[in-house]
DNA sequence: GGAAAATGATTGCTTGGGCAATAATTGCTG
DNA sequence: CAGCAATTATTGCCCAAGCAATCATTTTCC
């Protein structure tokens, strides 16, 4: 938040290279870097494709593969795990580009959707095009495919306790069942 | 992070669910979902050791492992991720703390050390020791011994790409050889 | 030696997101 | 059915950190 944003931007601990530390230390350490490290090198990227920040990106991912690519406000905050007014900020400025809209959710006035403009679906396929090359140069030549495999298995477990409801691609908060989807 | 936050609050994908996706960026929504759900189920016990974030406990731990406990703040900001601006700030609030202090450096009149008081050491002792205790009870039983080993082996291979300062434990930025350290 | 360029720390301004409060709505219970 | 608790989205306030500007100092180059 970063950023990690860190933050993640909350990075704690330089404990990634002592041998004699605990192993939760250096794994916790060494995933606050990468994020951060990652985070620092890829937003110029989607700065420039979006205009905005890494996290919109990845609102507008969720909401292109979620039924109607529309997702409940609640279940967005969830997925992304931002606060509920943290999202109402991001919806607020993806709205004011054009790539999202606000729509009134017929079942539960208290709830609103978010959804994908026909211009927010363009530049979210271009953005994730961009955004898929500058991290294949960032990255090239660390880790074969058996490696790079590996590490996302072992990373999937480790975000599955931490982050549960960040595997939610295509969620559960489908359009009402009145509505077609879109 | 929060922070991150930080930014680290980037998360940029939720592709982290999608078989026919670029590994890349499956990987790098994998790092930046767990960062975030690390940062948020450890910044508590943070807060309460330190009253202060995770990336002030990364700046301490730093400054406890580098020669003299003291790190040339520009040193520090290349280690941590943080820009010069935001370091001062942080080390602002280390010093509020009484955790850490500034001294002079006598090489090169731009530049100042930041430097672990006795409080700050004892302090980062004990919030280390709660931290990795909060880490242990928050992923036990998610990866075995080798399996983490593994994870850590390919995650530093990453973070070494993208976060190649946050490496120098120890710093080169030492005292200078006129000052024996303290 | 002196001018220009580079460096290091700080500061003003801005941005993004958390926390807590709020209002409207919904679900649960007696 | 009514009251209460829980839920949902928003908003005011605040915090942390990035960016760019600034100033003092150091380094580089002629």
């Amino acid at each position: 938040m970063s950023v990690e944003a860190v933050n993640e931007h909350v990075s704690d601990v330089c404990a990634a290279g002592d041998p004699s530390e605990a192993p939760g230390i250096t794994l916790t350490g060494l995933v606050f870097e990468t994020a951060g490290g990652l985070r620092r090198a890829l937003a110029p990227g989607i700065e420039s494709e979006l205009g905005l920040g890494g996290l919109a990106l990845e609102v507008l991912v969720r909401l292109e593969r979620s039924p109607g690519t529309r997702l409940r406000m609640i279940d967005l905050a969830a997925q992304t795990g931002l606060t509920p007014g943290g999202l109402t900020r991001a919806i607020d400025r993806l709205a004011n580009a054009g790539f999202v809209c606000r729509e009134a959710c017929p079942d539960d006035r208290r709830g609103a959707f978010a959804a994908l403009t026909p211009l927010g679906r363009t530049r979210t396929d271009e953005a994730l095009r961009r955004h898929e090359r500058d991290i294949e140069a960032l990255i090239a030549g660390v880790l074969d495919t058996s490696e790079t495999e590996t590490l996302v298995a072992l990373l999937r477990r480790l975000r599955d306790r931490v982050r549960p409801e960040a595997a939610r691609v295509t969620g559960d908060s489908e359009a009402p069942k009145t509505v077609p989807p879109s």
